[in-house]
DNA sequence: TGCAACTTAATTGGCGCCAATATAATCGCC
DNA sequence: GGCGATTATATTGGCGCCAATTAAGTTGCA
């Protein structure tokens, strides 16, 4: 409508969008250099950009920056983990009475397309087509929550633990429960029942948590 | 103890929290353009470090980055303050539990004379000491939620609704009453009563929000 | 006098060069 | 042959220049 606030795309943005994307399809993996020359190539950058899009990762927290060293891809320790976690509960269990009242029945159905999806993918995708399709199904489920902000708060957190080394699916029984709860929300969601949907995210981050100490 | 985790402070976040201090001071206002050049001889800093810095606190939203025009001082829109304020309500009040549990007499001590430094404040000080004084009583509880990714979360939060170009005590009586509240919070946490610490908080938020629309 | 086109000034931002630094390789000594 | 010192190589990052862009100022015309 107005061109007040338009989001402008900058070469920079775009890039440290791309080079994000590449490491959660762990392209580079937690721990690992980014050599700007690589980057430069791989993406058909310039320098400049390549340092800028690097700059803001860092800020993001989503890299690491060590001076005269470069920036590497975060790695984050076992506390910082937890926290993270914890704060996630936190924000993640409190949006879905908003979700529950926000959600419309063909965003249902486009969940439920992407839960059998990642049904799919559990019998015969890959680590990444599971972590890629189970993201797209929290990402419709969490832009219901009508408050952009807490939004992007959570997406902030969760991109930055994939720098966790341990992997989130650690087990093939804990990709089966992932699975189910994704009905299990849905569930809830036609239902309209907030408590439920709250219960069953924040079963569900536990039981991540948990699966990483035992 | 290790040498693993050293925060390197770069000139760049220096001088990019300098710039945003002198924004919570107002020295730069809502709206404002911030101009290279100025901010090169203010800070003595060389031109690619103001840069840097003003690069990095657009990534955090504190200042807003139009190309061709430079960086200014973010205006959020109301919308965007609510949501905000929405947010900081599940973060702060669900530290609560954590404060009240990790707190110390010796930091509750601390507190005492920063809620006795607000009330003179209040009558003696200028909009800036009150919100300066106000700004270090939380920065010590919400340190004791013994999650610091939670903390920064808040404080990201806190430092983006600075933006607001409405004055966050609207009134007289409003600053009276963030002033028995910091006392009412700290009364909370010597007897260890999280549901009375989170409630306080969730009123002083809450009252905040109605003033503006009212 | 008001408005539009043009000129001038101020400001931003892309970019490449090269110095500083870290890492790897080589060499020499024990 | 192993290990420390030294040289060579690779990589990062500070910085200044100038083109592109925008805003301000000025002139001319209706």
């Amino acid at each position: 409508m107005s061109d007040r606030k338009e989001k402008v795309a900058t070469v920079r943005r775009v890039l440290a969008n791309e080079i994000a994307q590449a490491i959660r399809l762990r392209v580079y993996r937690p721990g690992e250099w980014l050599r700007q020359i690589d980057l430069e190539e791989r993406f058909q950058a310039k320098r400049f950009d390549v340092r800028s899009a690097l700059e803001e990762l860092a800020v993001r927290k989503t890299i690491e920056h060590v001076p005269n060293r470069g920036y590497r891809v975060a790695e984050i320790d076992l506390k910082t983990y937890e926290e993270i976690r914890a704060t996630r509960m936190i924000l993640e269990t409190a949006s879905a009475a908003a979700i529950v009242t926000n959600i419309d029945d063909e965003a249902i159905a486009r969940l439920e397309e992407l839960a059998r999806a990642f049904s799919h993918a559990v019998r015969e995708g890959t680590r990444v087509d599971q972590s890629e399709v189970n993201r797209a199904f929290h990402q419709i489920m969490y832009s219901f929550c009508g408050n952009a902000v807490l939004e992007e708060t959570i997406w902030a957190l969760r991109d930055r633990s994939r720098g966790s080394r341990v992997t989130v699916w650690a087990s093939h029984e804990s990709l089966l429960r992932s699975d189910r709860e994704h009905y299990e929300m849905m569930e809830a969601l036609r239902v309209r029942d907030a408590g439920h949907l709250a219960a069953v995210i924040a079963r569900h981050l536990t039981r991540v948590g948990q699966e990483e100490r035992g």
